[in-house]
RNA sequence: GGCGGCGUAGCUCAGAUGGUUAGAGCAUACGGUUCAUACCCGUAGAGUCACUGGUUCGAAUCCAGUCGCCGCUACCA
């Protein structure tokens, strides 16, 4: 049977995400893991923090903390976020782990061994006061083009032209000002994507199915023509490069990172080794399907310089079969800014409301085909409507109607018949929708069918009326409220890919047994699970709305500052 | 500068290989209901598919140009 591998691009360890990362990578792939192992699928979802690189280096020394203790604050504080967000990694890694550290040096050596890996010297700044090399970026110093006095060394943010470092004019230290810079030579390794480009072109079109925007992306890069890529830095935070004469040095990030699906997968497997095994997911693993979730920026390293490095190495060990890009969520038609507080992060966002109001609001608006935008008036529409008015009222109406009338246990009588076969039809077409949408990595058409499935709970009561039926038919109207919780339950089922939390509570409500929670969609459609007798409790209001004045709080709130 | 993407109802977005009266949700209007979170259900109106020209029997869908918005530019990730 297939087995479903599962990655989520790596956040940075830098600082906290926003909502844009949250729902362009992490968060449709813990609704495509929780939907098939709802579908009683084997899962593995596997993500961890990416560490290594020159910002963390840079980011730990402004909080005067050596890098490794920075790096444990920051995944900690990360992974406490995600956990909250209900995101259900299998495990959640780091790219500094002694496994990745191993691993990475493994995939060097087979591809040096392969001849793909050539030295080249290269020139850079260093910075003698800071006792490093300086990334292009971190050179900053007057624009010879037009002046301005604060331009990068890779390029001038006031006239767009693209500079050397050593163009600008009064170089000095983005990290700490000096002006006491040199030219040095290093020698540094590049992979030979020119040399492998073909056979990365083969595997790219070999993979029909992957959406339009992975697909142009890659195929931009490989028309363009691939160039050898380098894969070391001089810098001390990151994996050793086995080499001689490369002591100072380590691998890119961006060589490491990748790995890290596979490194993490071993540090999961390294914690219970008799029971898990790394490597019957990622070498020579046939039965496994792996899908991989990222914004579109991570694109060209998925499709292109990730699958060469495996390639490279010549074994046999696990690329991706669908890769799922999103666009960008943008934030009243701009880009959400650390640097500018603009934007919803995710602490933010929790620390208003729970975490399931985010899940299904971003879900339901999740950039796939083009950028989505946000703002606060869409997210309390949707929230308003969809989970408070559609869902939480059902809910709360039948539970409400069925305490009141006939008390706190599932009312017994009447006969099903065409009314609920109808219903039972209608839930079944949207069940099936929101299977094949997710089957198929349809996020936003999930979102839709399953408010449709919501919205027949609706149409059901107000056909039937109870509370019309309690005056001439007591036992119908027993068969309709019956029948009405027994939609609780399968909402319950079905919804908790996308609101989890959600889904936890009402099976509380509902007192349901630990093995009647592990129904599956198909087990959702027995609308007649919960037999009459059985004690159900009316919870308190389970969405609530948000008005305008609280909306023009908020938007006043995250606009950050201007430029 | 180069490259790429986008511009479809008031709003957010769908609309492979061009083919009947261009779709959904929200919002709006009207009607129904009163069990429920002033909620729910139904019906309706609403678009010269940015603009111009071209290819074609036929284009939102292909081509060229114009205008507007956005992103990237491989040593930030």
């Amino acid at each position: 049977m297939t087995r479903y591998l599962i990655t989520s691009a790596l956040p940075y360890i830098n600082g906290m995400k926003h909502l844009g990362n949250l729902v362009g990578s992490m968060l449709p792939a813990d609704v495509y893991a929780r939907f098939l192992r709802l579908e009683g699928e084997e899962v593995l979802y596997i993500c961890a923090t990416d560490e290594h690189g020159t910002p963390a280096e840079i980011a730990a020394l402004e909080e005067g903390l050596d890098v490794k203790t920075y790096c444990d604050i920051q995944h900690q504080r990360q992974k406490d976020v995600y956990m909250r967000f209900g995101l259900s990694f299998d495990y959640f890694g780091r790219s500094s782990s002694p496994q990745n550290h191993e691993l990475t040096q493994h995939f060097y050596r087979m591809l040096n061994k392969n001849s793909f890996i050539e030295e080249r010297g290269i020139q850079q700044i260093y910075s003698l006061d800071d006792e490093r090399f300086l990334p292009d970026r971190y050179v900053i110093g007057t624009c010879p083009k037009c002046g301005y006095d604060r331009a990068r060394g890779d390029q001038c943010e006031s006239c767009a032209s693209l500079l050397n470092p050593s163009e600008l004019v009064e170089p000095r230290s983005a990290v700490s000002g000096s002006r006491n810079l040199e030219l040095r030579t290093s020698k540094h390794l590049f992979l030979r994507l020119d040399t492998l480009s073909s056979e990365i072109e083969a595997w790219v079109k070999s993979n029909t199915q992957w959406p339009k925007l992975t697909y142009s992306v890659a195929m931009k890069w490989l028309n363009e023509g691939l160039q050898p890529r380098c894969i070391t830095r001089d810098l001390s935070w990151g994996v050793p490069v086995p080499r001689e004469g490369y002591e100072n040095k380590v691998f890119y990030v961006w060589f490491d990172a990748p790995i890290e699906y596979v490194g993490a997968t071993k540090e999961w497997s390294d914690q219970d080794p008799s029971n898990r095994d790394w490597k019957s997911w990622w070498y020579d693993a046939d039965d496994v399907y792996y899908a991989q979730f990222m914004a579109k920026d991570n694109l060209p390293f998925h499709t292109i310089v990730w699958p060469a490095t495996i390639l490279g190495t010549r074994e046999p060990w696990t690329m991706a079969d669908y890769i799922k890009g999103f666009n960008w969520l943008t934030y009243y038609g701009g880009k959400f800014s650390t640097s500018q507080g603009r934007g919803v992060f995710m602490d933010d966002a929790l620390e208003i409301l729970p975490p399931d109001y985010w899940r299904y609001f971003l879900i339901s608006v999740a950039p796939e085909s083009d950028d989505s935008d946000f703002t606060w008036d869409l997210f309390a529409s949707v929230v308003n409507k969809d989970l408070a008015g559609t869902l939480g009222n059902f809910v709360n109406r039948t539970l409400k109607l069925v305490a009141s009338r006939f008390g706190t246990g599932i009312p017994d009588g009447g006969q099903w018949g065409e009314h609920e076969d109808k219903l039972l039809a209608q839930c079944k077409d949207s069940i099936e929708e929101y299977r094949t949408a997710l089957r198929n990595f349809e996020f936003r058409k999930a979102a839709l069918a399953l408010k449709k499935l919501w919205t027949h709970g609706n149409v059901y009561i107000d056909a039937r009326a109870p509370w019309n039926l309690l005056k001439e038919d007591r036992d119908e109207a027993a068969l309709v409220l019956r029948t009405c919780i027994n939609l609780v339950r399968t909402y319950a089922i079905a919804s908790s890919p996308l609101i989890p939390f959600t889904s936890e509570a009402l099976f509380d409500v509902l007192g349901m047994t630990e093995e009647e929670r592990k129904a599956g969609l198909d087990d959702a459609l027995d609308l007649t699970a919960l037999k009459a007798g059985r004690p159900f409790e009316v919870p308190p209001i389970l969405f609530r709305r948000l008005d305008l004045e609280e909306v023009d709080a908020y938007r006043k709130r995250f606009a950050g500052t201007q430029d």
